[in-house]
DNA sequence: CGCCACATTGAAGGCAGTCAAAGGTGGTGG
DNA sequence: CCACCACCTTTGACTGCCTTCAATGTGGCG
């Protein structure tokens, strides 16, 4: 397991932090583990906690009526989640569940606003990382209103290739840190709607698909897609 | 015209506030009047300021490809927005319309940055106010993704009603603050989709519509449509 | 090898968007 | 006061994307 502080200092909250402080957050908040499937909070239990991703990662989804899921975020080491719960003041809002062995960081409700409180530093960055998040969710709705399935998936393999996609002669590369089962309730659909898009963009010489890996060869083509 | 520092007292974030900082406030901004139908911002824009409606109603929407439009929401007097384009610090992430003739105040970018920064107190309440707009946003997208039109529908019939309904002897009356073309946008569809649909709850009893009032009769009814 | 979860493929059906046209309403000016 | 016009709302017929249901394929692991 990585270092708690070690992780905790490149968190963008706490960078910058003299190393006293960050022992202060450290002593008041705890660390815990979670095997591959745990929930680690259900929509409308009070939110006592805002956590960081020591290692694994997260998924934070709502649960619709007949079961199928939409996942709001996946989060990954370094990555705090649940903050806007505890700002709010009320419940979660989603559920939270460990998609593989994870270990959290605990930031508690009180002692977490009386952080931000005390630290105009971290209230501009908390405001601002949720400006932030806040854009990705217009962003979000807007795909889901006024987009299809294919414009979803296009821009989302534009934009996964565009932040981790490496150039190979074929094309950018990229590895999903999540299943097509996972993926098709990130941009909105089901699996095999997502099987049949990917198909046809396959046929269309837009990607190609290698052992676990994506290679995104055409994005002019795809940014059109991902326009209309 | 109502008065801008009236107003400016009621807007939650300056609650509280002595006269001199108000004072303040109102000397670094300014007021301006727009007619109905005037763009404020576009989208893609830089973000020079946030606004607070002085009198009037603006929608805030994201616009399709194909000139369909989601409204994300729609502001009255003493609100706030267009804040986390400010902090985010980039470009607007949507549009801006007036609605009806309509007065807004600004608050300048930097200006208001330096009030948020000085001023922990009002930090806490805009990551507050932030937290709830971001559950908003979560609740958009899970109904958008998971729930179909009819569902959407009841649902915000139930939290209109709830919120600003009037008892009659017939059920619960309410007075749409926008037309049915700008609700469909509201809920993800398109106006005859939202007009057979509303065919369909008066027909079932749920609801009734008599000159430009709707009363909601059968809450229960309804509440079990809004779930799934 | 057999189990299980995940992925793919096929067929069928429905919800909702598109296109088109007919009401309805409010505002303006003659 | 009424005629006209622009805009919104409603209704109808049609199309298509996506979900649903079902069956088969695949890969990892005990």
């Amino acid at each position: 397991m990585p270092n708690v502080t070690d992780v905790l200092k490149k968190t963008s909250l706490f960078l910058n932090f003299a190393d006293a402080e960050l022992e202060e957050i450290e002593k008041n908040g705890k660390t815990k583990s979670y095997s591959k499937g745990s929930i680690i909070f259900s929509q409308g239990q009070p939110a006592i906690a805002a956590y960081v991703v020591i290692e694994g990662k997260v998924k934070v989804y709502k649960l619709g009526s007949d079961g199928r899921q939409y996942i709001l975020h996946i989060f990954g080491p370094g990555e705090i989640f649940a903050e806007s719960a505890v700002f709010a003041g009320k419940t979660y809002p989603a559920f939270g569940e460990a998609i593989t062995d994870t270990t959290l960081f605990y930031l508690f409700k009180d002692n977490f606003l009386w952080l931000v409180e005390h630290n105009s530093s971290i209230a501009l960055k908390m405001l601002s990382s949720q400006a932030t998040r806040l854009r990705e969710f217009a962003a979000k709705i807007e795909d889901l209103s006024l987009k299809e399935v294919s414009a979803r998936l296009a821009g989302f393999l534009l934009e996964e290739a565009q932040k981790k996609g490496k150039h190979t002669p074929k094309g950018l590369e990229l590895k999903l840190d999540m299943n097509k089962t996972q993926l098709a309730a990130f941009i909105g659909t089901i699996s095999e709607t997502l099987s049949r898009t990917l198909f046809r963009f396959k046929n269309q010489g837009l990607i190609e698909e290698k052992n676990n890996y994506l290679i995104v060869k055409k994005i002019s083509n795809l940014k059109d897609i991902a326009q209309s």
